[in-house]
DNA sequence: ATATCGATTATCT
DNA sequence: GATAATCGATATG
């Protein structure tokens, strides 16, 4: 098997939430500063945390992929305003999915959180994910169950208890929200950027950032493959 | 391993 | 009325 995920890490480093003026900037250089950081819901006594492994930059009125891309609306109006804060969209009819919101005040452009790895609260969002079927506590579980946890943006979102009504316009830069990033000193040590995944319009920009080898994002880049067949291995 | 498809509803044309 | 920054299930090689 691969390494064991940078696990131990969360209890003994603080979290601490990272600026608004780490978010006053383009997407794109906020993108790769942001991997490896921590996504933080407070449920109760209960902290639930993930590291962001895989993101998503879209920009704004210029890019064609973008919500803000025709301006803003009653829906996207948080891409507009100040940085640092969610926009949460509803899509599919089933799911919700989390943005930072980048720039300053008055440009939209914005970071899609795509997955984390899970840290702490893994039973809470087992639940919250409707995967204990009526079974008793969990103890730990399965490194394949704990990818269906947070390996997608609306799966997620789910694990996190994110909706529209509960989190959009949050402030994600104090931890007095019940959502907010931070920083525990993790630094990612190499990281892959691909196209955006799920979209229909300029669907070329290498706009997708990744932690490379994290075994938590929701698809493996599909370039630098290797044959074997059996155990299959990325590099 | 990759491909295709259905679910389900807020938002916009 | 059409579409969508997705997911989970099923089909196929």
């Amino acid at each position: 098997m691969g390494n064991p995920p940078a696990r131990k890490s969360l209890k003994s480093r603080r979290l601490r939430p990272v600026s608004r003026r780490f978010f006053n900037r383009d997407p794109r250089e906020v993108a790769g500063e942001l991997l490896g950081k921590v996504l933080v819901r407070r449920d109760g006594q209960e902290l639930l945390s993930g590291r962001i492994v895989e993101l998503e930059a879209y920009l704004g009125e210029d890019d064609p992929a973008a919500h803000a891309f025709a301006g803003s609306t009653e829906r996207n109006r948080v891409l507009f305003g100040p940085p640092g804060h969610a926009y949460i969209y509803f899509i599919y009819g089933n799911y919700y999915c989390l943005n930072v919101s980048c720039m300053p005040e008055g440009q939209a452009g914005s970071i899609l959180i795509r997955a984390l790895e899970p840290l702490t609260g893994l039973d809470a969002m087992l639940r919250q994910r409707g995967l204990l079927a009526g079974k008793t506590k969990p103890i730990m579980p399965s490194r394949k169950i704990q990818r269906l946890l947070t390996s997608g943006p609306g799966r997620l979102a789910e694990a996190m208890g994110i909706t529209r009504t509960r989190d959009n316009g949050k402030d994600l830069t104090t931890d007095a929200s019940d959502l907010w990033i931070a920083d525990d000193g993790f630094k990612p040590k190499q990281l892959d950027v691909t196209p955006r995944i799920g979209i229909s319009k300029a669907t070329e920009m290498p706009l997708r950032y990744l932690i490379a080898e994290n075994e938590f994002v929701s698809r493996q880049p599909r370039t630098k493959r290797v044959s074997p067949q059996k155990s299959a291995r990325r590099s």
